[in-house]
This record gives structure tokens, C-alpha cells and sequence, in this order.
DNA sequence: AATATATCCGACTAAAATTATCGGATATAA
DNA sequence: TTATATCCGATAATTTTAGTCGGATATATT
């Protein structure tokens, strides 16, 4: 439990990659997946999946591949999380009200208040405080 | 990613049922889990599991069931989730070195530090901030 | 002593979430 | 025209989490 997807690993494995070349240095697929060891077509979505979310850029043919869009320094973890891998929360509770033991729950309050200082902290971090 | 076990919500959950009672007062397996809607097998086990972790007690025998036997207020959160979860951490590799990744992995230490920050987090708050 | 009710515990099954693969489409530089 | 890249839906495999079953032991009550 409490673990990080590998889908948040490769996002950040791919953004710090490309954060260490000139701005403009556009970096593959195959490139990043051979080089950190990560399977190629994972990683193939991973990356589709940032571009979509405006993070990174696609270019597409022969020498393409991707570099970063957004400034990384005005994306804070809580927002990376949530658009790599969707909402967040220690439970289910907290953005899906379809649980069982909710009318009678005795912990929901105080599990509450340790999210919201997991959130917070992850908040006051931006990814480029994790990709430099 | 980033949440709780049912096996940690159970445990709470039971661990603050029984706290809202008088200290040598009792608790069935059965009482707690039809009061909270929990498969009783499942929180057996739950149960069983923070016996031997010495947090609870068992008797045994018809009128037994368990009670409180340790300080929750010393025991952090951190001890907690690994009692009833086993070893805390974001990623793998920083309990278990075993991560083909490792060798060229250039996340592992701003993960770390986020880590850390987590784990400080969970390590400041006892049990009884829940159960209370 | 018999009975009913509780914990104890290993083996097993089911469900869900995560991770990975496949097939074929589109775009474009050389 | 060709080779190399992204794009993308469907599906399969794996791992983790959740839940079930069967039968044992312990003990208060009658």
C-alpha cells in the first residue's frame, strides 16, 4: 500500500530525461525506454498518455519523438498525480461515496485529516522539484 | 495508488470500536463486524494478526472475544501500518533493492525525499490520534 | 460432562488493480 | 517510396488485495 504506479515512475523517469537536454532536443520513445530499461510500449503510452494531458509534446515521423510543453515548475505533485493516474486519496471515501460501511464508518473524519496532510505535502511540491 | 488496505481500515476501525469502551470491557469478532459491515471472517484475521502483534489481546472461549492491551498513544503510524502491512515505502527499491531500473534509475532520490517527507508525516501521529 | 460460543489458523478462491503485449493505423523526414 | 516514429483500442498476464472454507482449540455456562 502506498506505493507509487509504475506509470508515475516512467512519467518522471521520461520528464527528468528530457529536462537534462537543450530545450528543443526532442527524445523517443525506444530512446528513453532502452536507455532506463522500461517496456517499450508501457512507456509508448506513458508518454501519449502526457501528451495528451499537455505536459510533454508529440512529434510525430522519423526523428520524432517528444519534449516537454509545460512549465514543470507550475505543476505542483498533487496535479501530476491526479493527471497521470486520476484522483487521489488514502480512501476510496474521499472522491467516490459508494462504500458499504460509510453510514456507520468511525474513521472517516480522522483518516481525513492524514489525507489532507499527504495532500498538502504533495501540493507543495512541483514536478520539476523531482525532474532537477 | 496511494491508499489505505481494507486490512488497515478494519484494524482502525476495530481498534477505535473498542476504544470508545470501558478499559477491561470485551469485543467479539462478530459484535464489531455486523456493527461495521465487515466480512467476519476477514476481520478475524485482522484481529488475530494485531494479537500477535501484541497491540490487541484474545480471550478466548464464549463471552471472549478481544481488548486493548498496548499504549496506542506509542505507537506511530508508521510502526502501525508495518505491524499490520509490513515494510512502508513509495517505491520497492527502498525497502527491497530488487528493481531491474535500479542501475540507471534517476528518480530514486527525489522519490526518497518525498518518501521521507511521507513517512515524518505518518511517524508523528500515533493511533490514538485516530482511535480518539 | 456436555454444549454453545468464542478464538485460532492454514489452505484456498475470487476479484480487482496493475502491468505488459499485440495488431494495425497515421504522420513525416529522407 | 520507404523507414521510422507516434497513435490507439483491445486484450492478456501478473500481482496484489480481498474474501471464503474447513476444521482445530479454548472456556464459560448449564
Amino acid at each position: 500500500m502506498l506505493k507509487l504506479t509504475r506509470k508515475v515512475e516512467y512519467s518522471l523517469i521520461a520528464l527528468r530525461h528530457m529536462q537534462g537536454k537543450s530545450i528543443d532536443s526532442i527524445s523517443s520513445t525506444k530512446e528513453i525506454a532502452t536507455h532506463y530499461n522500461i517496456p517499450l510500449e508501457i512507456l509508448a503510452k506513458t508518454l501519449q498518455h502526457m501528451a495528451k494531458e499537455n505536459i510533454i509534446e508529440a512529434i510525430s515521423g522519423p526523428r520524432g519523438g517528444y519534449r516537454i510543453k509545460a512549465k514543470l515548475k507550475n505543476i505542483n505533485l498533487v496535479e501530476f498525480f491526479e493527471k497521470v493516474e486520476g484522483p487521489l486519496g488514502l480512501s476510496d471515501c474521499f472522491y467516490d461515496a459508494n462504500c458499504m460501511q460509510i453510514k456507520y464508518c468511525n474513521i472517516r473524519t480522522p483518516i481525513q485529516r492524514i489525507n489532507d496532510n499527504m495532500i498538502n505535502m504533495f501540493r507543495s511540491m512541483s514536478v520539476k522539484d523531482i525532474t532537477n
